[in-house]
DNA sequence: CATGAATGAGACTTCATTCAT
DNA sequence: GATGAATGAAGTCTCATTCAT
């Protein structure tokens, strides 16, 4: 049961159709630039490839030497910010021996975080995903990253008895993944509601400890 | 000085769409089938007007005697989707002093039942929701639908000393509908993981009622 | 020399394709009107049949039991409008043995408040005659009922003296009728200057009458 | 509560349509005369983009590198025409002394001239500039451009008591240029009556003359 | 007489992509 | 490396007109 289906992570586009001279990394990075900021103003239907080459500052014919379609350089874009978004804590913002409530609270802080920082460019790769396979699997990846994470953590507190042995690990983490990230999507692309920030990371944070069947801890994670 | 020129002006569309006999009636309605199963079967921006139309059997042309464009055509066959994921259960379904869990796994169990019964179509909704704002707003609805039950759901174990008094009503309900959602969508339409159906239904349920605080119960639902 | 060439005057659209009963005469009558409505809206090129049927409160496909295309409409409510520009003054209104300036001053001043009183009308017809031959025979028609009367009261002019004998009679028909017409269209039609409708009738009355080399009166016609 | 769905707004058109080499200069010219030479031969609205892109030896893509629509190029073809009209005479052809009447003669020889020379695509012109209000415009621009003239003349001839100083130079200068303009379209493009070329620039010019009040001359021009 | 559904031909446009310079 | 001209394939949409009822 619960057989991974896409997860086969094929390599992240790396093959770069455009040369090495210091030069032209430069100016594939201005086009990535670009098309960021055109992706995040126009969504991915809408931008047009003229418009991305001239935001770089480039004629449209150049882009053709670094990328080989819209689809091909929007999967960087996208996958640098899915590298953002599992990006590892910036040094020792995280005490070593924090109670598993503030664990998963200071996960959902930064995801939450990194999520609102990007906000245009994650409503873009929402969309994207749901009909590019390669931004989708980009998206499982971060997805990955998290649940494996979560689920180690949630065999471990069962093991410890500390969380709820009726919970299938996998399950319940996919879940709450999915919760999590649904969540921010319509908070902080689609802005269905407004919620206070930091009321938002407590209460995801304790559905998510009691959904594990956690103990009660006095003091709550902020 | 006032310089004019005739006939610059565009009337307001007086063209009704409408069909106007049960004639019309009819084809409209085979129109709609039509396109429900070309964009379960292209995506919604793969499918082209001319396939709708002559699946339906009908002239391109005839058509735009009753929408206006792929995305209006769109608008209705997902709103009656999202009719059908709201729909009152079928008389009795539902006994009449069930448990909390069970009222939660009932629900969930009917969510997951039908939206996997329009697995496809779900998936294009998903899509189409990302840009085009009515489509949106209908699938905001439905969750509205399923959201404010769970609230007022909540607010009342609340009251009656069964759920975690520490809880948002609002933002509770609000991220765990997102989580039966967000879940549906990677299970039923992304193909992220297989799982059994029925363990599915019973694990989300129970990761809801423990986020709810709900006590435990010897009889897990089904 | 100054041969004629268009004005062979085919026979005005007489062909009606609806029949004669008492109520089919009526509905034709409300179609004509509603077409009238409909151009001065929108222009030839933009008015639909669509559009002329309903304001007739009637289907399109009943639109062809009276007409068999746009312009063939056009033409019956643009010859309408030509009948009216060349009716007889009313009955009276102009004395017996008024001077010739009086006369031309007359002529125009009937000219521009009939022009006037179907500006919109005016102005579809004058951009319909630019590509439908029928509707600008018929604008020839009405110039030519003008000119032909200005030809020969010149030529009786001429005769008694009183004109200036070098002028070309035809010519001098036409260019006058020229002017009159055109002067009309920028006026009242595209609006390129505002003119004092009483100023605008003497001051064109005053030109013709010069360019005739008609002696001056004391008593300006008004 | 802010409901937002990206990617909807469109960037406004940044796709330049000049062209940017010598190269691009070339076709472009290209296309603006196989435009004219399209449109003077079906006119306006038959014209077809493809024809004028073929009649260019282009793709009709190609087209729109340019042109945005069939509008645009036409408002260049007309554009062109209009200066061609009101171009200076080549050097030296207006004797420096010429009297009133020779003055006039001299326009309107040259006027008739250039309108018989382009009689085709004067006649597209005409049409098109009552539905186009940017060539209407132009139209207008042209008239102002002899308009001014006639006026500025008209008041010297009145200062100088040469004039019938009971006209309104402004109606005056509107009123024959609009007889000047008429004339010119019925006699060259729609062809109402063939006059000859010499005599009709002698009446024209004895008509206006005339008009002004101008004292005869024993050598009428030409 | 009247209805309104159905047709079908075409033109316009858009842009990702290629290619000669 | 860079340019921008050129391509061409689709797909959308419009309406005058016809036709079955």
């Amino acid at each position: 049961m619960a057989k991974t289906v896409v997860g086969e992570q094929r390599p992240p586009d790396t093959v770069q159709s455009g040369p090495r001279s210091s030069k032209g990394e430069r100016t594939r990075a201005r086009l990535v630039d670009a098309a960021r900021e055109v992706f995040e103003r126009d969504g991915f239907l809408t931008a047009r490839i003229a418009d991305i080459a001239s935001t770089a500052g480039l004629s449209q014919g150049s882009f053709y030497h670094y990328f080989s379609s819209k689809e091909q350089i929007f999967r960087e874009v996208a996958a640098r910010q899915e590298q953002r978004l599992t990006a590892p804590d910036p040094a020792g913002r995280e005490p070593r021996d924090a109670s598993p409530r503030a664990v998963i609270g200071a996960a959902n802080r930064r995801y939450f975080e990194r999520y609102r920082d990007a906000a245009d460019l994650m409503g873009v790769i929402e969309q994207v995903s749901r009909y590019d396979e390669p931004v989708n699997a980009a998206r499982f990846a971060t997805m990955q990253h998290f649940v494996e994470r979560a689920e180690r953590s949630l065999r471990r507190l069962q093991d410890d008895g500390l969380a709820d042995p009726a919970l299938d690990p996998t399950i319940a983490a996919d879940a709450l993944g999915a919760m999590v990230a649904r969540f921010a999507e319509i908070w902080l692309v689609q802005g269905y509601r407004e919620y206070d920030f930091e009321q938002a990371v407590a209460q995801l944070t304790r559905l998510w400890a009691n959904a594990l069947g956690l103990p009660d801890e006095p003091d709550d994670p902020r």
